[in-house]
DNA sequence: ATTAAAACTTGATTCTAATCAAGTTTTAGA
DNA sequence: TCTAAAACTTGATTAGAATCAAGTTTTAAT
């Protein structure tokens, strides 16, 4: 991996660090210790992380910036899988298998982007030496297979105009009570995120515009009029 | 075994521990630690064995039988997510989870079933106890996901006759090198695992025989005629 | 501020697969 | 073994969304 650009500061290590949901439950004194096997390195936008088919023996953690996940099905087509922010992380399929996996899908840097590198060796020894950690990471990745699934079946099972409505749905910030919101992502990576194409996405909204379900407004501002009717369609 | 027990199936207990993937690397005396907490119920075919929307804290593991895992999408459809078969293991979204959570999909017995079950406040215990566990659960979890985003990409943009493809391809078994192999479910269910309609698999397969890639026989039987254009379908 | 590239929109057309319908075959249970 | 139910097949029609095409708007880099 090319160093000539990343920036040793433990700083931002303990940051990482303190940042992600499996590990800053742990004790101060353990942390230091994690921290000093992990590696820093920043990515410029537009570079690419991992490709699929590369060796995959890191776990990558998200400190800074965005981090686009694609796949190419046999078909050559392109799937938006995620977009992941700080404190996410990936890798994890290679990591805990048995031994030279390969990376299946693509991680792309969307804006600059400072990533958190564990080695699958020393994940594996804080693994055994602090539990909880396991017991963290079992909950994010069920909670992430859940949401496969229920993407799945989505797929499966309801028309492009539903996925988009309930995508719009669950845009919404459930803290704040406001029912607009900006889009994570263009509309083309939209498309390829619900499984559709951009100019679909494009006529959809507008139909749902027409039934005064929402409004677009400019810079990616969805506002939601109703959401129940958009619900329910 | 001891046929004489008090305890009636304290013989298929420990066989259920063994013959799982996250157990049966642990040591005797930890599989009999384990094993004294280990319910074990049988579901006749057709039993339910949860619903979605039920509280779920407990690990199901199939011990004998086969159990169908479906989801009922927001439009009421259903959508077949797998199969279970002797080894396998649900429920784990509830158990890593906190508290409290409920099934998001339907589990029922397809043949008479045999399973272990497994509280949540147990295998907590157990994974801490015992950090190997998590480590073998963590793989299993990960492969899923792995498969789970496959399948959600290939419905994301491959057509019906690719995913059926697909599908035939990955039904034959890498151990042996015939080309023949048992559907493993009705088409009905096929249909609804792939996202579309048993008529539309009757028919895909049919277009399959005539351009000569596979052939369809008695009792749910196919060979494959021609796996290189069989997968560039 | 300028401008080229990327993103987006809208229309016309085509294609894939769902739906509806009416059979036939297979399976499981009495 | 018989029978009813379930699974499956085939055909005709329709609907949903992709594709192709040609524009317009927005964005980002110089």
């Amino acid at each position: 991996m090319d160093s000539n650009c990343h920036h040793h500061s433990f700083g931002s290590h303990k940051a990482c660090i303190q940042l992600v949901p499996i590990f800053n439950h742990l004790e101060d004194e353990e942390m230091d210790d994690i921290m000093h096997t992990i590696q820093s390195i920043s990515f410029e936008k537009g570079n690419v992380i991992y490709r699929a088919a590369e060796k995959s023996d890191t776990l990558y953690i998200v400190n800074k910036g965005r981090v686009r996940i694609y796949r190419l099905a046999e078909s050559g087509k392109e799937q938006l899988v995620r977009i992941l922010e700080p404190g996410d992380f990936t890798g994890e399929m290679a990591l805990f298998s048995p031994e030279n996996t390969k990376h299946e899908s693509y991680a792309e840097a969307m804006v600059n982007t400072k990533i958190c590198m564990i080695k699958r060796s020393d994940l594996q020894e804080y693994l055994l030496k602090y539990p909880s950690i396991s017991l963290k990471i079992l909950n994010v990745l069920s909670q992430r297979l859940e949401q496969s699934e229920k993407q799945t079946t989505r797929f499966a099972t309801e028309k492009v105009e539903t996925r988009i409505a309930l995508f719009l749905a669950e845009c919404l910030d459930p803290e704040k009570d406001t029912l607009e919101f900006t889009l994570p992502m263009t509309k083309k990576d939209l498309a390829s995120y619900l499984g559709t194409t951009p100019e679909t996405i494009s006529r959809k909204l507008s139909e749902l515009e027409e039934e005064k379900l929402i409004k677009q407004k400019p810079q990616k501002k969805i506002q939601i009029l109703d959401l129940d009717r958009l619900l329910m369609v």
